[in-house]
DNA sequence: TAATAATAGTTGCACATGCAACTATTATTA
DNA sequence: TAATAATAGTTGCATGTGCAACTATTATTA
């Protein structure tokens, strides 16, 4: 096929099989909270998540184990603390710094959200040997380094 | 370890990893984006993708094909159109549907989009092997499909 | 054919997101 | 110590998202 301009072959790349799948999880998640009349955003689910592991986190450390924006944080947790599942202390050391707190309702709706990150996590890797599950980690590692390695140079 | 509760092991399942995988993408896209001066999202350099491809299609399709929601694939469209990448014709065989059509100016955006493609897919796959690709993607399709089953059960 | 259902697209609502500009506070340095 | 820089968090703005209710149009069926 010389002389033809080859077409970029987006479709089977990687890049679209992964945003479809993330799509999906997504998906199911969401439905999975409706299910349990669960009044959380997966977002919001992840947060609750995170402060069970840890408690009393600043929304610096917050946003940054989430991977979001600090503005982002922001918002999703006044959505929180509307909803009770949170609330802000401002530490007594410095000032400029929010300690974040799962409340008594906080910790219980988590204790309804953890069959779900279960089941989740279960029905994701059904079927999916420990091999392939090192495999797929592995790679989605070295394409993460592919990127940042590229970031690092601008 | 009897009688201890055993924590669900969400660091380490593969769910965490596909997300930050992605968000790394995106951020690099976003990134290439504006260093190429170019005034798109990634979502809409998606859509001007698969108008390039076939040109023409009613929101419908390209709501299906772009894996949205149409109600956000017409404020989607909506933005593009105010920026002339795109235009709506009402079909004339049947008066609900739209039509999206590529601009010249369009056109010529995707034109100065693709390298930006291009260079993505690379710097993705660069050090991967082709049978580490065939890997990820068999697995992905695995996922997806250990989700779908479980709706149909719905 | 008239009534009803299905389809394509739009809109209000609530939420999430990143960027840049902002405030308040703390740390650095001249 | 006073001026300056750095840090933590918030807010305005523009964008993207799904759901449910809506309009307009076309297809079905009684």
């Amino acid at each position: 096929m010389k002389f033809e301009e080859r077409n970029i072959d987006f479709e089977n790349s990687i890049g679209p099989w992964l945003g479809k799948t993330v799509k999906v999880v997504d998906y199911y998640l969401q439905e999975s909270l409706k299910g349990k009349n669960l009044d959380l955003t997966k977002e919001q689910m992840i947060v609750l998540k995170r402060l069970h592991d840890k408690n009393g986190q600043s929304q610096n450390e917050l946003a940054f184990i989430t991977l979001r924006n600090k503005s982002s944080l922001t918002r999703l947790l006044s959505n929180m603390e509307k909803k009770q599942y949170i609330i802000r202390k401002k530490s007594k050391n410095d000032k400029r710094i929010n300690h974040v707190h799962l409340t008594g309702f906080g910790i219980e709706t988590f204790k309804r959200v953890k069959p779900i990150l279960k089941n989740m996590i279960s029905t994701m890797e059904q079927n999916i040997s420990v091999s392939e599950k090192d495999q797929i980690i592995s790679i989605l590692k070295k394409i993460q380094y592919n990127f940042d390695s590229k970031f690092e140079s601008i």
